[in-house]
DNA sequence: CTTGCCCACTCGTCTATACGAGTATGCCTG
DNA sequence: CAGGCATACTCGTATAGACGAGTGGGCAAG
């Protein structure tokens, strides 16, 4: 093993009261954040910083856990930890469900997407009525039974997004919103067609850890959050007509928002 | 020490290529999701489960530092571990800058704190003069200086928001937006009565883990993530006139927006 | 009764060791 | 030359032990 090329990394404070894996932790941090060790990049082994610092492989297992549970970087088994590459961000624009934008025959993120020049994809697609939930149903106006359409979005292969949009069973079913392609337009279309015109959308936005189901279907790394988004669609006259569920990997979303003054 | 009540956790599979630690911190998940250790309670003590399930010490630790990595618990130094109880959450609403909550004295963080029962406090007030950063410069219009203007928001003693709104120094210079409190309705009133009307305001919204300055100065737990939301305030003239910058614990926060069907 | 100390219990930090499992490389064999 | 295996390196899991430091309760002294 060769050593440590000195210079990147200093010496520890043995008359400080910060604790030793955090001052590795901080060390590497800071050298992350001075571009000494760039995205994508490996860090120095475990090994290689026992022997530089003079302390247990357990000790520096420890920084980096810290460093993982910042999202600053990822350990792969039998190659290495590696500074976390910043993934391409989606951006979600104010205006992503105007009517304008239903025109095409492609769902909108698939033609979003290719004019960014990633490859979409669109995954684990079912549709089946089901009971609502207590959540949903508050929201639909005391609905009990719902038909549910669950989906996963892809970019280059990475899952970045889970949604499942729930919509009262007196509007979706026999309708082709009750079938897995519901068409050009997607689902907004379709209940415009069938007489819902819609007047507006509500958004809720909250951000947490991911629970592991989350993890799993997101191919989440340690350290990264989720974006919890419950879009609510009504119609002209009030009625609200679609619930969405989003559970989005927060490294990929930029959403933005604009705002009347009035 | 009193044996831990069976029933409340299982035993480990030692036949499952699940790891140990992963085994028992999916019991105590499992447990906490049904509501066998509630809001604030007390899980049993790492000897406790060392006893219960003949693993070492450090095993335990490794399982509850799983379940802090989801924010699920927190660790209390000579105490116990306990379920992290969920914070009473603040609502942001998309009309929250409307003129028409400019009217009153009070700034709308106070107003709408005090009207949800909660005891509202604003803090470390910096105001100065200084460099624009690449980015706020950008979204300013390639200003070089600009007036920031830094505050935290506390809810009932809890740090849930810190805030920097950075304005161009031909707008804000010499006026009351310079001074620490630019007085009724806030620095918007200010700038409408300088002669901005505001026309819009755009909103950026991210989710991330915080750095450890953040982890400070917010006094998060660990396993809480961060909205970043970075709002740019618009005139009617198309001008930038002010871009406000905050960080928020994502625990304690919904944001909630409307957007239009056009 | 009140004060203060001690002790038991809690989590925090660190060491040393062991074995397992995934990855990559280079050498050796066919 | 091609294939496969050995090996060295990586991180993952787990044990056992030690000491430190914060907390709270009980007991003893005043």
């Amino acid at each position: 093993m060769p050593p440590l090329s000195s210079g990147l990394l200093g010496a520890l404070d043995p008359t400080s009261d910060r604790a030793v894996f955090r001052q590795i932790a901080d060390q590497l941090r800071e050298a992350i954040d001075r571009g000494r060790f760039k995205e994508g990049e490996k860090l120095p082994s475990e090994a290689e910083l026992v022997e530089h610092y003079g302390v247990s492989r357990m000790t520096v297992r420890n920084s980096f856990s810290v460093l993982q549970g910042e999202g600053l970087v990822h350990a792969e088994h039998g190659k290495g930890v590696f500074v976390r590459p910043r993934p391409p961000v989606r951006r979600l624009a104010s205006d992503r469900f105007a009517r304008r934008h239903r025109e095409q025959g492609k769902s909108a993120f698939i033609v979003e997407a290719d004019a960014a020049g990633s490859h979409p994809q669109v995954d684990s697609l079912e549709v089946k009525e089901e009971k609502a939930s207590q959540d949903v149903s508050t929201r639909l106006g005391s609905v009990r039974r719902v038909l549910a359409r669950r989906r996963r979005y892809l970019l280059d292969g990475r899952p970045v997004e889970f949604a499942t949009s729930y919509l009262p069973l007196d509007i979706a079913r026999g309708t082709p919103i009750a079938e897995p392609n519901p068409g050009p337009g997607g689902i907004y279309a379709r209940l415009e067609e069938l007489g819902h015109r819609l007047d507006h959308f509500e958004e809720e936005i909250r951000a947490r850890m991911p629970s592991p189901a989350e993890v799993k279907t997101l191919h989440l790394a340690s350290g990264v959050p989720v974006i919890h988004l419950i879009r609510t669609a009504y119609d002209t006259e009030g009625r609200a007509v679609e619930v969405c569920d989003t559970v989005m990997a927060a490294d990929a979303y930029v959403l933005s928002y604009q705002l009347p003054a009035t």
